[in-house]
DNA sequence: GCCGTTTTCGGCCCGACTGTTTTCAGTCG
């Protein structure tokens, strides 16, 4: 439901932007929408806790919608909206260089209330009719409405991360290259690269691009800013800085937006200046090399990008009070990872080898079994060839399965065949579009099961934008917390489930995580840290997880139940 | 529409770029 009502909020925000009255109310708007999708649990659930009007950035009159939407489905005033405007504003909004202003234009003038009138309009000429409707304009129009669906879609991080590769090789000429924004912040899904370059001319980076066949369309050349639609339609937005900037361009660009109007409230209340160049005191530059250097100026500690959403990390930082969040060289094991048993490729002894280069300290296998829909269960003749090769690889390996939740609750294999093994994790496979409630119940039920170490992926979404099942995750927290049940964070590129503010609302609770890389062969096992990443936007600390503990401690955790 | 260690009113983050203008509006991040 934060969903729907952060879309109606965008929506009622860009009709007030258009509108044009008061240019603070449409901020407002899409500030609680925000708000609302960085949440970590549904508006009904938090309802019965808290106060909207608590939130920061929701007043009294977005509390009130919030309230009337749970309560009748709609919102009086976004209705009257729909009637006066009766058009796809989240649909043209996407086309590039239509916004609403000239979204509302072209409805008052010409009717246009999608995108297909809206081609049929630029066809027919109607579009260059209209004032301010220009010749380039109405041709980067028709060239973006064709595009547009393209280029609006969010990557998985494991795409950016090769393409942020590929343009570091390319513009290595650079002294110093940084790829901030969401990317930087390591969220789930990127939309963009913001790429910051140092050394380097602004005028030579469209022709090295150009050379090296990565402009599909270039949509800006100017003399601070240069953006591209790569070839893989991601775009990148790139900024040449001088050294005394760096840090500026580096805390500006990474955002998050409300993490940057959060601190620039603090800078104004000192009657400083906060741009990408630095941080200032009428023309005198306070700080700008380093990130450090700024927050320093502003009393505050560096905050980790991870964090930087303004969810009182700001707070924290002026007292001192960030937690230290976990790195990837405190992971100690990997604890989710299949063997040519069930459907991975390579051999325990190949993952092993490579853990061994990776510094782990111990690994834990995870093969499927059970008889819903899977494929290539582990077989009982085949576990007993795995625990054969764990005991000849000298180094310590556990081996785990990962079970299949029943709609029903419970998992697919007895009790005396999860004896079996030393590390089961239980996962939703299926069953995905249960009720909240049953969903609920199933997974409380599961948790009563007596030899369930872990939950795998949780809420099993599937990235960029698929199925999550929906759970009222309070007392599925508090459950795992009782009964020292870890949730997985799974590494993977199109899971990284749990979410991570589930993640940091389990922690809240007393939860602890696991680490999996979930891997099918040696080759995923490099995913750790997306999943570190992950567990970082949630806030977590190495004492919150599991596989940084090494193997002792984590056994005594889980009760000794192996 | 939100918010408060100058304020319950009067502020609100800030700059780049393009296109359509002839000094600025709209979009974007």
């Amino acid at each position: 439901m934060n969903q729907e009502i952060a879309d109606i909020f965008n929506i009622i925000a860009d009709i007030l932007a258009a509108e044009g009255d008061n240019a603070f109310r449409p901020p407002a708007y899409r500030r609680a929408a925000e708000v609302l999708l960085g949440l970590g649990e549904d508006v009904r659930d938090y309802q019965k806790k808290h106060k909207f009007i608590d939130l920061p950035g929701i007043g009294k009159n977005i509390a009130d919608k919030i309230e009337e939407y749970i309560e009748t489905g709609k919102i009086k005033v976004y209705e009257e909206m729909k009637k006066k405007y009766p058009v796809d504003f989240a649909g043209l909004n996407k086309i590039a260089d239509l916004g609403p202003k000239r979204i509302i234009k072209l409805y008052n003038e010409l009717g246009i209330r999608n995108g297909s009138e809206l081609k049929k309009a630029l066809e027919s000429g109607a579009v260059e009719q209209l004032e301010g409707f220009g010749p380039k304009l109405v041709a980067n129009l028709h060239k973006n409405i064709e595009m547009t669906a393209d280029w609006q879609k969010r990557f998985l991080l494991d795409e950016a991360e090769y393409t942020a590769d590929v343009l570091r090789e390319v513009l290595k000429k650079a002294k110093q290259i940084e790829f901030a924004g969401s990317f930087r912040r390591r969220k789930d899904t990127v939309g963009d690269l913001d790429v910051l370059l140092l050394g380097i001319k602004q005028a030579e980076i469209l022709p090295m691009l150009k050379k090296a066949d990565l402009v599909k369309k270039a949509i800006l050349d100017g003399e601070r800013k240069t953006s591209v639609i790569l070839p893989n339609n991601m775009q990148a937005d790139l900024r040449v800085f001088d050294k005394d900037e760096w840090g500026a361009a580096c805390q500006y660009f990474t955002g998050s937006k409300e993490h940057n109007i959060a601190l620039r409230t603090l800078v104004v209340r000192k009657g400083w200046k906060l741009n990408e160049y630095g941080l200032f005191k009428g023309e005198k530059r306070l700080a700008g090399a380093s990130e450090e250097g700024i927050y320093e100026k502003l009393g505050l500690k560096w905050i980790p990008p991870e964090i930087r959403e303004a969810r009182g990390e700001i707070d924290l930082a002026a007292k001192n009070q960030l937690p230290k969040l976990v790195e990837e060289k405190d992971i100690k094991g990997d604890v989710h990872l299949h063997t040519n048993y069930s459907d991975g490729r390579d051999k325990l002894v190949n993952l092993v080898k490579l853990a061994k280069i990776m510094k782990y300290e111990y690994l834990c296998t995870a093969d499927h079994v059970g008889n819903l829909q899977v494929a290539n269960p582990i077989t009982a003749s085949e576990l007993k060839k795995l625990r054969a090769e764990a005991a000849a690889v000298n180094f310590p390996v556990l081996i785990g399965c990962e079970a299949n939740i029943r709609k029903e609750g419970g998992i697919d294999i007895s009790d005396q065949e999860a004896e079996k093994f030393d590390w089961v994790i239980a996962s939703v496979h299926s069953g995905f579009r249960l009720s909240k409630e049953e969903q609920t119940q199933r997974l409380l039920k599961t948790m009563g099961s007596p030899h369930i170490k872990a939950i795998g992926h949780p809420t099993g979404r599937l990235l960029p934008a698929r199925y999550s099942i929906e759970a009222d995750w309070e007392p599925i927290f508090r459950k795992a917390a009782d009964r020292h049940i870890a949730l997985e964070i799974n590494a993977q590129p199109d899971r990284l489930d749990l979410p991570d503010g589930l993640i940091k609302m389990a922690k809240d609770l007393g939860v602890k995580f696991a680490i999996g890389s979930d891997a099918h062969s040696t080759d995923g096992m490099d995913v750790m840290h997306f999943g570190v990443g992950q567990a970082r936007r949630g806030w977590l600390t190495k004492d919150d997880v599991l596989n940084c503990w090494g193997l002792k401690k984590m056994i005594e955790w889980l009760g000794g139940r192996l």
